[in-house]
DNA sequence: TATGTTGCCATACAAATGTATGGTATTTTG
DNA sequence: CAAAATACCATACATTTGTATGGCAACATA
């Protein structure tokens, strides 16, 4: 049914989904130009029109950014996930994604909101299990009783946050752990981002 | 801080909200002024500076539809939920709206995607507990094995969906139900649309 | 009373934006 | 080979869009 893109339309295409998907608004015939090198708009409204020809994209005539998806698989947009937490095993956070979780549109992160998928079942008890991705947001100041991903000594960890007077403490959902208090002042402890959601995909039963 | 917004205004940032967080792109300038009836862009225009100098929204000048929200809870936007479901117990999908989450702002929603609420536990062998959002997408068409939102006899149920020759099977994840046998041809049935994610706030304990 | 805020309108203008048209060169395809 | 598609550029033009300025009325406030 739909043509093949050429490569170039191809990479059109991506960055028409980064910007939308990732950044929230279609950008103009000059972004794409400037971001591509075009000196001209012109040259990017007949990639665009190819795109469209094939059925990629649908064009809001005389709009401003009126570009639309028409993607099948719309509702799906790839997230790299940064790692993988446990309640009671630290792990550590790779640097670099280790995996491509496709989300759905609804899934649309805040600018530097990341992913990490939960292991183990040591979250049960938050009804968090093996295999869901967390959000983890990283520009919010972490409150009593929320749930926050942490590292300690090079290793993440994802615990209930407690502010004492001089020490936090963090607290596992599950009993068979005890509690970590840490000093204030402790150096190497940061809270990375407050866990804001929990996503679970549907359809594929990956437990 | 922020001092307070007069009724218009709130009503627009109201707009602004919904049109950014709803529908993924900031309206332009005309479009406000279409929606709430002015016949002149320069009336937003001025609503929108006096909004943006009570500190509400942040304007990226020049830029067509640099409208930015500054809210301190920007990463929550109110959405409705629009009636509760159980495996088990088909209960009434409302007209209208019960209730209204607080989702995040990753919770970017697909057009008409809508919210239920699991009531119940009766869903818990797929891992689906009381209190969470499943976000379903009547666009989809239902694959062999998804969950889907289905309307039976003016009830609506959450089972895993199995097509066959001349029936549809919906199966329960709680051996508990037996599964539904319906014909194909039969009228008062239908797939509202197919639960593509749970979605779960954290921070309150809502179960 | 004077002053300021709010709410709306009209007009004007510059920049941004989408679009149309034509040109050149390369590659692909029948 | 000829025709079509691709890839890029330049120029021109009409709208869209944001912005500035001024005017008018209602209202609260000092």
């Amino acid at each position: 049914m739909k043509k093949e893109l050429t490569k170039i339309q191809k990479n059109i295409l991506d960055f028409l989904i980064d910007q939308i998907k990732g950044k929230g608004i279609p950008p103009t015939l000059a972004d794409i130009a400037n971001y591509f090198g075009y000196s001209n708009r012109a040259t990017v409204q007949q990639h665009l029109k190819a795109i469209e020809k094939k059925g990629y994209i649908k064009k809001n005539p005389k709009l401003s950014r009126g570009i639309e998806l028409t993607l099948e698989d719309k509702f799906f947009v790839p997230k790299p996930v940064l790692g993988e937490v446990a309640a009671g095993n630290p792990l550590t956070i790779y640097p670099d994604a280790i995996d491509t979780v496709k989300l759905p549109t609804i899934a649309k992160m805040p600018q530097d909101s990341f992913l990490l998928r939960v292991k183990g079942d040591s979250l049960k008890d938050a009804y968090i299990f093996s295999g869901d991705i967390v959000i983890v947001n990283p520009n919010l100041e972490p409150k009593n009783g929320q749930i926050v991903v942490a590292v300690l000594d090079d290793a993440a960890v994802v615990k209930r946050f407690y502010k004492k007077k001089n020490e936090i403490e963090l607290i596992s959902e599950n009993p068979e752990y005890k509690p970590i208090v840490i000093d204030k002042k402790y150096a190497l402890f940061q809270v990375v981002g407050i866990v804001v959601g929990i996503y679970r995909s549907m359809g594929k039963k990956e437990v």
